[in-house]
DNA sequence: CCTATTTATGACACCAGATGCCATAAACTC
DNA sequence: GAGTTTATGGCATCTGGTGTCATAAATAGG
């Protein structure tokens, strides 16, 4: 299972996801904020440096795993036709299909338990991967939607967003609905929406 | 201007908005987290223990004073019809008046400063005072709105972002448009989105 | 088997944000 | 002027995060 490939040097002694593991526990009882790496470390039994090594930020012990996602949409953008696409295509063939991974039986469980952790901890609402996700939608829609009255970073944005709330949510009620059934409920009611537009020409 | 109003105590001598114009100044400079508290407190004539005290967090001094659009939605929830309303005139009545908040002269500058700096920072995108806005305006949902298909935390949350991103967008864009109108396109646009649900019960 | 290389690990020191504690200085009320 | 209230500053400490260096363990090659 580990890198074992022709290589030369120690293999890795640890498994980073029992550590992984260890630290979901803790935080599911005590709360993300009120755990210290120095403890993690003492009840993963790995040194503090080590620690850190294998989980650069403390918010990587929860975000790390959740993001096939995003590598699965990035893998699907060639597919795309070059142009004329609507946006409505967009998010069936690149936000819907990434949300349902999150719902596959291998995964799902600790998906779960990791975004719910994420719900309750505003501060790891962010995560470096989001930026790349913003980009990359954005210039997606640039070149492949066609154009929209709204401009593409902002839809990107908005997007995302939604879709991440739509995440936090099914992880908090996955007995309702999944995932990507809140988010087309999410954007079906905005549908519904018809806001007076100002223009002021 | 200080509150000297009949107080007991030593009155301020040190004027916040000086500070946060300083610091402001040095995060445009430098970005944001490449300038220390430290350093800080030497550009502003004021000791660390000060500085904590009157912006408890780093991200304060780009925060604070953004707030006042919060305040009023929550002073507009009570003008509210007691049900039935609808989602649109929950936007209107309390989101777009929120934002065009932003966009009055007296502020608008340092807003527009502000939400700059925020965008080119993400860890700056989440604040405490967004947490409270969710919840607020979940509950709104839930007592004022006519019940729609998306559940109402969903749609609170899936608001707030959207709302966030435009606000983020115009005050890099505000020659295009307001903020308001940026709001209103990004909804407009997912309006005419039709998504295929598929329910299958 | 021995050596050189690669890599994981751990100990130590250090920076930066944040907080608690305590002493001091400057008003303001009486 | 005496006592109270409040702002301020210095100090110590906690916590997340990083750099450095030495050491241990495994592999490839002789």
């Amino acid at each position: 299972m580990s890198a074992s490939k022709g290589k030369r040097g120690r293999p890795r002694e640890i498994d980073k996801t029992d550590v992984a593991l260890a630290a979901l526990t803790l935080f599911e009882e005590k709360g993300f904020d009120k755990v210290t790496m120095n403890e993690l470390a003492k009840a993963a039994s790995v040194s503090r440096r080590t620690l850190f090594r294998l989980f650069p930020t403390k918010s990587d012990l929860v975000w790390d795993g959740i993001w096939d996602a995003l590598t699965y949409a990035k893998e699907q953008i060639p597919e795309l036709p070059s142009e004329g696409v609507s946006l409505a295509s967009l998010i069936q063939a690149l936000l819907l299909p990434s949300l349902s991974l999150l719902e596959q039986p291998e995964q799902t469980t600790w998906a779960r338990r990791r975004l719910r952790i994420i719900a309750e901890t505003p501060s790891l609402f962010d995560h470096p991967a989001f930026q790349e996700m913003r980009q990359i939608l954005t210039e997606t829609i640039e070149k492949h939607v066609s154009p929209t009255k709204a401009p593409p970073e902002l839809l990107a944005n908005s997007l995302v967003s939604v879709c991440f709330a739509s995440v936090l949510w099914w992880a908090k009620n996955d007995d309702v609905m999944t995932a990507t059934e809140a988010l087309q409920l999410a954007f079906s009611t905005f549908s519904e929406l018809h806001l007076p537009l100002n223009n002021e020409t």
